[in-house]
DNA sequence: ACAAGGTTGTAGCCAAGGCTACATTTCGGA
DNA sequence: TCCGAAATGTAGCCTTGGCTACAACCTTGT
């Protein structure tokens, strides 16, 4: 049956500009997930620590600490964090915004892969690279599943 | 309760290796994951049209030309294709198995997501970035999910 | 008070994966 | 046949996200 794979017909053009669009998708959400990350961390520390220190990110994103810098550069830039030097790093509105809503996501993932079955150690390990590309239908999805079955 | 998100506290080596470890993992996932998606799409366009032409690949990859020829470069550097100038791209055996692991695993994925109450065509779309976070140990926990309600 | 050590910033490198522009080769139709 | 269009290759650019090395800045203990 072939209703999974659509042909890729490189004679259709409608057929391959949708292929198209879902690997341009994918390349897009992945674009996105390194400021997610970042954000949920940022937040995870100061909710914690009530301060998130560039060490400590750097540490626990497994990355040297002047990657986790430029991260943060980034994050500023796109308005979701704010810092002075040898501060702490802090969420703006809109980073606290996207810190919730990754988080909620991240748990909403978790508990549908250990509803389905997995190992709770796979499912934390697998949602940390599943999650960005969990589509607001397919979280709905979840989350529905989830509750029908409390 | 705290079953979801680990504590992340950067006092406890442990953890703090832990946590990093599962960022380097995605990390590492979404490295393969070109690979893989060109390996099953130039898998896709040999069954269907007995060669894998760059043009065709770069169309349905939804990218410039030259980006699919660096790709096919990768491949042909990892031992996953070959292919000689102004011919078509062919896998290796090892490429050949590549693209029927990923096919498989994107047909479970797929089907799982519609099986938990995502509509088919958000399915496919987020399929395409989740799959290539899909360890072995979900991958098998999908499919005794899908076996056990056939 | 201040030196030592940890923390942060900065500079500069690399590889990957996009792109455009241009050169070359192949192939099909007049 | 052979010429023009399409396909492919190549060069070179950009950004991102890694890294190391080094500089500057805190902070803490003596």
């Amino acid at each position: 049956m072939m209703t999974h794979e659509p042909p890729a017909d490189p004679d259709d053009p409608a057929l391959a500009a949708a292929q198209a669009e879902r690997f341009s998708q994918a390349r897009t959400a992945q674009a996105q997930a390194l400021l997610e990350d970042y954000t949920e961390m940022i937040d995870d520390l100061i909710r914690e620590h009530g301060e998130a220190r560039i060490t400590d990110i750097a540490r626990l994103m497994g990355v040297a600490h002047p990657t986790a810098t430029k991260a943060v550069a980034r994050l500023k830039r796109e308005g979701l964090a704010v810092s002075r030097p040898y501060r702490g790093v802090f969420l703006t509105e809109a980073g606290a915004e996207m810190a919730e809503r990754v988080r909620s996501r991240h748990r909403v993932v978790v508990d549908l892969l250990i509803a389905v079955g997995v190992p709770p150690e796979s499912a934390e390990r697998d949602a940390e690279g599943i999650e960005h590309h969990v589509s607001d239908e397919t979280l709905m999805a979840f989350e529905r599943f989830l509750g029908g079955r409390g």
